[in-house]
DNA sequence: GTGAAAGCGCTAACAG
DNA sequence: CTGTTAGCGCTTTCAC
């Protein structure tokens, strides 16, 4: 059963097309159609159920009234969170998301970022990687609608809402400092990101606060591209030098050394301490006792939503750069 | 800046609309064009970074190469973490995934339904409320593709990706029965879907195989609505009634229960037992113990995700029912 | 008050 | 080997 178009409406009821369409747009006051002939095509399209095909639409208007919401990975809780704000924020407004997840990968990101430009996305709402400012410099260069969180480039200019890194790192840390933590380890995903740099900056600037030496080998990366693994990995190693305190850069390295601690090292684990950029629930009873850092989402989403709405609606060029702060959550 | 169409560059180029598109669709041997002029249009196309516009191709061709996906919430990690997967999956063939949340009510999803419809989806994977049959009925009648996963109404007949429900949940009760549990309590959300209502089915078929008296009032239903107050209330109730374990249907209140249990009740943590229906990596070390009953995610995206590429593809119908089955995790 | 027709960007049958 | 052309379903200008 093929579906029906404005044309087979227009052809049974014996109108134009033209009046159809007024119709359907709440346009038939404005356009002088008579009550009468509206009702009909009201009344008929309702029995029918003829819905109008958005695709045409789309293609004619320019607009497709989709939002690309790009991030490392949707099933993160953060990124979930916020995606799931965001979406009932737009859908209010009368958009939809489309979803992609570049696991930090620059090619992915690349090839996401064509897709949502090609599929006509009104607007773009990303947490980039940024390994390569390229592509996003073009679109940007032509004006294409997008607003950026949770990370930033220095070096790319665009409207992003961030929260504060550095200082709220430097004070989580110095929680645990004021505990008596005095050999703390540092574990992180790729600091090629620059809002990461900050995090772990806030760090060392604890440890200088406090006349602690840095030592860089307590410093640790992980490898995005087998997390789990070289998390535990890279712990293991922390554990081995004797530290008394992590300070994790995100929550998901925070999960996992969570569980890591209770189900494989199970020692130590009312020893140490733990530091997280960004909260979790679990954080509220799990030991390690975790002293987090937490972003204020809600925030985030409305932000991005609102600016991406001014962005995709003002013609000439806005910047704007947010910057929010987040709660320290002592624990 | 107007993006460039395929028109422009068929005048840019002195070529044809015609053969830039079949040279683009990889269609230039099939349709002799020239080596030379194929290299000259890839070269070009290249060069001006030209990107066909989707929108236009998908009126063309009737295919949006998007798949909808409806599920109660995108943040609860179950659907977030099937979300990811289907979406892995979907990209390698080309697909892009749309998200819509329904929280579980009837209205939302039918205006979820629908705009997918206006948007002309390709496909719909669901885990639906099913609390009003009538619009999946039409659609189905109208064989739109659609695979429905981890819930099921009996009243409809459709592509179903299940898992077991009732023997998985005897099982795991019985397990807390064989440590000693005898009085154990049942915490739901709304089980006006068929598959909760299995899940109950099968704590009650532990309690008869062990001789356990039913008491409905340990069957305790939480409110959509308001589901972190409402879950703490009820489990308030059922600790006032003294229960030794209590079984629950989903994740989210299990971990709702365990935060309840560690930050607020406070009392108890040993003593009583949890099952839950889903995993969560923190049921390894959370405490009170919880033995889960984990679904295949894996599994359940991959099934999810053929099928409803066989039903796109075949024009006939199909009708599948894969039943997985959940894994038991004692702890 | 209503309709004809052009056109959004693309594909593909058909012509040459 | 390449180009002309119709048409996907819709909006909107202009004409009647």
């Amino acid at each position: 059963m093929k579906k029906k178009s404005i044309n087979d409406i227009a052809k049974e009821l014996g109108f134009s097309k033209t009046t159809i369409s007024f119709v359907l747009n709440n346009k038939g006051d404005e356009k002088n159609i008579s009550k009468r002939t509206q009702e009909i095509i009201l009344e008929y399209v309702r029995k029918v159920n003829y819905q109008p095909n958005q695709i045409a639409k789309s293609l004619k208007n320019g607009k497709t009234n989709t939002i690309g919401y790009l991030v490392p990975d949707i099933s993160n809780p953060f990124y979930a969170r916020i995606g799931r704000l965001i979406e009932d924020l737009l859908w209010e407004q009368g958009y939809h998301l489309i979803i992609g997840s570049t696991d930090e990968k620059q090619e992915k990101e690349d090839l996401l970022l064509s897709m949502f430009v090609n599929r006509q996305v009104d607007g773009l709402i990303i947490a980039s990687c940024f390994s390569d400012l390229h592509r996003l410099k073009t679109l940007s260069a032509q004006n294409f609608p997008m607003v950026f969180f949770d990370r930033e480039d220095p070096d790319f200019n665009a409207n992003y809402i961030l929260v504060e890194n550095q200082k709220p790192m430097r004070e989580a840390v110095q929680k645990i400092i004021d505990k008596g933590a005095t050999k703390i380890g540092l574990l992180s995903i790729t600091p090629n990101i620059y809002s990461l740099k900050l995090r772990i900056n806030g760090y060392k600037d604890a440890l200088a606060k406090n006349s602690i030496k840095l030592d860089e080998n307590l410093i640790r990366i992980v490898d995005n591209n087998d997390l789990q693994e070289s998390t535990q990995a890279q712990l293991n190693y922390l554990m081995s030098q004797k530290v008394d305190a992590i300070a994790f850069t995100n929550n998901q390295i925070t999960a996992i050394a969570i569980w890591w601690m209770n189900t494989i090292h199970k020692k130590d684990l009312s020893e140490i301490k733990f530091v997280s950029f960004d909260n979790l629930d679990l954080f509220d009873y799990s030991i390690p006792r975790v002293v987090s850092v937490a972003q204020p989402i809600e925030e985030i989403a409305k932000y991005a939503v609102d600016i991406l709405k001014e962005v995709i609606q003002s013609n000439d060029r806005v910047i704007k750069r947010i910057e929010l702060k987040p709660k320290l959550i002592e624990r």
